[in-house]
DNA sequence: AAGTTAAAGCAAATATTTCTGCGTTAGAGT
DNA sequence: ACTCTAACGCAGAAATATTTGCTTTAACTT
C-alpha cells in the first residue's frame, strides 16, 4: 500500500478567507448572543459565507466553536522570561486575564467548556502546557497540577461566573504568591 | 393600584410531574449528548410530555438546561457542622466533588458555563452561599472569595476539562489545606 | 362540591436547519 | 502555463424545530 496518498490539501487562498471570515462571524455572534444561540446559517450569513462550505468543514455548530475557541490565544507567542519563576508566572497569569476579558473571548471559552465531554476536546491543553514549560525552564517549581488548581482554574472560574471579578487588582500576582505559599 | 392580584400559579400535581419527567429526560440526554445536542422535541419525546408545554415553560433549550443546573443540588440539604471550619469545608467540598463525579451532573455545569453570561445566570451561586454560611458560622476564617477560587474554582475545572482527575486521593483535604496556608 | 382558569395537550401552519447533487472556482503540483 | 481536484457556491429537497389557535384537564379558591 502507498503510504497515505496526502490528498494535498488546500489551505491557502479561498479557504483561508473563508476561515477567518468564519472566525470573526463567530467570535461577534458569540460574544452577542452566547454559543448556545450561535447556529450555522447565522454565521454563514454574517461571514458572507455558504452555509455548506460551514457545515462541510465542521459539521455542527458546538464542534465549530469548539474548534476556534481552542486557537484563540497564539499558541507560539512568546512567553514571559525574567529569569524568575514567580513573575514569569504572574506575568503569564497577567496575559490571559486581559486575554478573556475581551468579551468574545470569554463566550468562546463558556463554548468550549460546553464542548469538554469526558476528555474528547479540552481547549485550555495550551495553557497547561505552557504552564508545563515555564515551570520545567525553571528546573524547579510547583507541579503543574497546582498551577492548574489554583492559577488557571481561578481565573476561568471567574471567566465563566463572575467575569466582572476579572478586573479585581492584582489578582494576578494575588493567585500566584498563593500558589507559593503552601510550599 | 392593586397589589399583584397574584395570577395563582397551579404548581402542584401535574405541572410538578411535568417537571419532574422533563429533569430526568434533561438530565439522562445531557448526559448522554451533551448539552448542546440537546433539543425541546428530544426531551419532550423522553419525558412523555407535549413539546409545547417545554416551550412554554423555558422557551428554549439553554434557559431549561441552565434552570435545571442550577437546582441540581439541593439547596437546604444540611451542611457539614463539626465545629471546625477546616473539617467542615473538607466534608463540604467532598460532597461537591461526589455530587460533580456523576456524569449527568457533570453534563449540567457544562450546559450551565455556557449559559452563564455578562452575570445573568450562574448557577452555582448556591455553593458560595453555602461557603458564605459556613464561614459566618465559625465566626472567623478566610474570605469567601479564597474559598472560591481555591477551592471551587479547581473542583470546577476539573468537572469541566478534566474529569477523571475528580478521582484524585484527597483532593478536598488538599484543597483546602492550601487554602489555609498562605494565612 | 362547584367555579375559575392556569397549565397541559393536540394538530396544523410556519420557519429554520441540515443534507445532497451538481456545476464553478481556484490552490497546489508539474 | 497547464492539469488535477479540493474546496466553495448554489438550489432544491428533506428533516427538524418552533409557533399558534383551540380544546381538554385538573389545581387552587371559596
Amino acid at each position: 500500500m502507498s503510504a497515505t496518498p496526502s490528498p494535498a490539501r488546500r489551505t491557502g487562498g479561498r479557504s483561508a478567507a473563508v476561515l477567518a471570515a468564519v472566525r470573526s462571524a463567530v467570535e461577534e455572534l458569540v460574544a452577542e448572543r452566547g454559543s448556545a444561540q450561535v447556529t450555522i446559517p447565522m454565521v454563514a450569513e454574517r461571514a458572507g459565507v455558504n452555509p455548506t462550505s460551514v457545515y462541510r468543514r465542521w459539521g455542527d455548530a458546538a464542534s465549530m466553536i469548539n474548534d476556534l475557541a481552542t486557537y484563540r490565544i497564539s499558541p507560539d507567542r512568546p512567553l514571559p522570561d525574567t529569569g524568575d519563576l514567580g513573575e514569569d508566572l504572574v506575568r503569564w497569569a497577567q496575559e490571559i486575564i486581559e486575554h478573556f476579558r475581551q468579551p468574545a473571548a470569554a463566550a468562546l471559552l463558556r463554548g468550549g467548556a460546553a464542548a469538554a465531554g469526558a476528555g474528547d476536546s479540552d481547549c485550555l491543553r495550551n495553557r497547561r502546557a505552557e504552564a508545563t514549560l515555564l515551570i520545567e525552564r525553571a528546573g524547579d517549581g510547583p507541579p503543574v497540577d497546582d498551577v492548574i488548581d489554583h492559577v488557571i482554574a481561578p481565573i476561568v472560574y471567574r471567566v465563566l461566573f463572575r467575569p466582572w471579578s476579572l478586573a479585581e487588582d492584582d489578582l494576578a500576582g494575588a493567585l500566584v504568591s498563593r500558589l507559593f505559599a503552601g510550599r
